[in-house]
DNA sequence: GTCTATAAGTTGATAGAC
DNA sequence: GTCTATCAACTTATAGAC
């Protein structure tokens, strides 16, 4: 039923949460557990489409519960993309910086992939809907996102600049590299047999090709 | 402020409603009116996050006249992406299909990626919230992507055949080649220079290098 | 800290006038 | 064919008991 390139497909086996350290250390358990829930909840049908009764009940609290740790469902909301932005800078933070524009752009990616693909439903929770946010609370985001961004410009335009990379189109293979990771979200779910370690290899090499002009052109 | 890999900007202008003659010539003037005001609605805020007033307001029509033309807000969404899947197939089964398979991916890729280009709103109306459709209307769709998936599919599995292509990883090319395409969607605006012909042309290259392994592995 | 009850406002959809 | 008026159900968030 499901095609292979949009792998479509519905119920709730597909998306998981993380675990509960993954959110802020200074969350109470109660908060966490509701986290959980919500990253699940926005996944699977957006920001408008989850009820702040959904969220409580799977973290098996009652629908009041949720308003004595946060101050709203944008609030909830905003603490997972909030979460998920800083965990993925982290994990790219943690790249040593160091070979050739080659090597370390297929690490980033690496990364970078793997990353979307073992948190999928974070990912998707954090996609959409941003536009839900305060101002403030955007603009935290946007900032996080322009971090990100930085250090894969930063690679391809070192590769640029020595000629391992396409010079033209700097922002094009930016764009696309970063369509290709973002979008795991979209397709990547649990029925799948690939790991994210190999969807990781195979989209860094990918990513590779889109970077790198071939030698007749 | 925003990104350039995101492109992350809020506000009405960004989207834009295709002619009244992509939906089906059978509706009429008013139904047609309607589509195009829940085509903006749905790319700005999904389905739940629209309401079937603003539907209705944005067709200069009172909140009641809706039901006079579809039975639902389920069977407004659903004539969208049932167009917009429709008018996608119509397009690549235009290409007359001959040359080489590097020939033919080029310009069904070019093909697709400029249709995400032009109507990138409603792609984005028919990307998310394909799990609020019926049983069957959700069939109905998955039937059109996967004749849309048939048509590439076919021309990596022949180009691998020749060894023009990647043959270890087709899935992996089709899906990659598919997440380029689709995520135009979510990042092209109207405030970006790039005509859909432009990012057409520079994908289409991208997909044909993603497709094709380097000559030294 | 978690619960139940409820307030205040919103929503999809329908009925009937013009 | 479009409008206004309205229903019944639902939703976020709060109040106050335990």
């Amino acid at each position: 039923m499901a095609t292979r390139v949009w792998n479509d497909q519905t119920g709730p086996a597909r998306y998981v949460a993380p675990d509960p350290d993954f959110w802020d250390p200074k969350l109470s358990d109660a908060a966490r557990r509701l986290l959980g829930s919500a990253v699940l909840c926005f996944a699977r049908n957006g920001f408008y489409g989850t009820r702040t009764r959904d969220i409580s009940a799977g973290a098996k609290l009652s629908a009041g519960s949720l308003y004595t740790m946060f101050d709203s469902k944008e609030a909830v909301f905003f603490e997972i993309t909030r979460s998920g932005h800083i965990d993925t800078l982290a994990c790219l933070n943690a790249d040593p910086g160091d070979g050739t524009p080659t090597e370390r752009l297929q690490r980033l990616v690496s990364i970078y992939v793997e990353w979307h693909a073992r948190y999928h439903t974070v990912g998707r929770a954090c996609q959409h809907d941003l536009a839900v946010l305060t101002e403030e609370h955007f603009a935290e985001i946007v900032e996080l996102r322009h971090q990100i961004e930085a250090i894969f410009r930063n690679v391809v335009e070192e590769g640029a600049k020595d000629n391992t990379f396409d010079a033209a189109d700097i922002d094009g293979v930016l764009r696309a590299i970063h369509s290709l990771s973002i979008d795991v979200t979209r397709w990547y779910g649990l029925d799948g047999t690939e790991s994210p370690q190999s969807i990781a290899a195979l989209y860094s090499k990918f990513a590779l090709r889109i970077a790198t002009p071939p030698p007749s052109s």
